[in-house]
DNA sequence: GACAAATGATACTAAAGTGGTATCCTTAGG
DNA sequence: CCTAAGGATACCACTTTAGTATCATTTGTC
């Protein structure tokens, strides 16, 4: 029952430290060195955020990442669909056969809202806000 | 990325059903039979809102379940509490380790107040009041 | 141009959670 | 005392999540 997964918290944490070296290039093995994760683990999380644009790559010697937008474009929301796709709190049980409560199920219904609410709450939050 | 499971869904039908019967008692094979589950499955979840005092049960021949509340006394936090645990969004990826940014977890902060959000939201909700 | 240091891609393994099954024991009405 | 019920518990299968390993490709430096 975690909102955020390890992927996406780890994510979060690679990127604040790439940014805060930007412009210098980073490589995985530093990132690792400094947050304390596995390499091969990393180095997966790190080739998603690029492939997403988040961060740019420079392959071969000296090579390594860099932030590739401000903080303030890096949306929690993003990040959290990219690792851990959609946000839904009703991949209802009921969705492939048909539902005894069918079109009144109010359980539903009240997930539903409160799954707009959690949306709009993250909605707004960017990296750059995090940190106050 | 639920926020209800199939044990807590499951236990709301069921709840409403044997609710509506009330005062008869009702057997495990007629809510499978309702409901459309598995008996084994049922019967575990019935078993669960016996012992946490929401059905009352009665063995032997002839025996069965009935409401031991009214809907307005069930409140879904409990059910979801009783299938899923504590619900909590922040089951932090640090925990166990140091946070290499412990004390300044901008992440874990802002997470930990839309989980208040989500339970405060859920707090109020009775299976009657879900019935509208 | 060769080497080494880096990322890209991809496939695999392990552990935990969830959904579902099976079995044996106990109780109590007829 | 038999039978139809629930109680307890152990087990299995599938999926998701976390983490590992490996090989291929690129590119700066000497």
């Amino acid at each position: 029952m975690k909102l955020i997964n390890k992927n996406t918290d780890y994510a979060v944490q690679a990127i604040y430290y790439i940014a805060q070296k930007s412009p210098d290039i980073v490589s995985t093995v530093e990132v690792e060195e400094k947050l304390g994760l596995p390499r091969p683990f990393i180095r997966k999380i790190l080739q998603i955020l690029t492939k997403a644009e988040i961060l740019s790559s420079s392959k071969g010697n000296k090579g390594g990442f860099t932030i590739s937008r401000p903080l303030s474009d890096i949306y929690l929301l993003d990040l959290m669909q990219l690792f851990q796709g959609r946000i839904a709190f009703t991949d209802c049980s009921f969705q492939k056969k048909v539902c005894p409560n069918a079109g009144h199920c109010p359980l539903r219904r009240r997930i539903k809202t409160i799954e707009e609410t959690v949306i709009n709450e993250l909605k707004g939050v960017t990296l750059k806000e995090l940190l106050n």
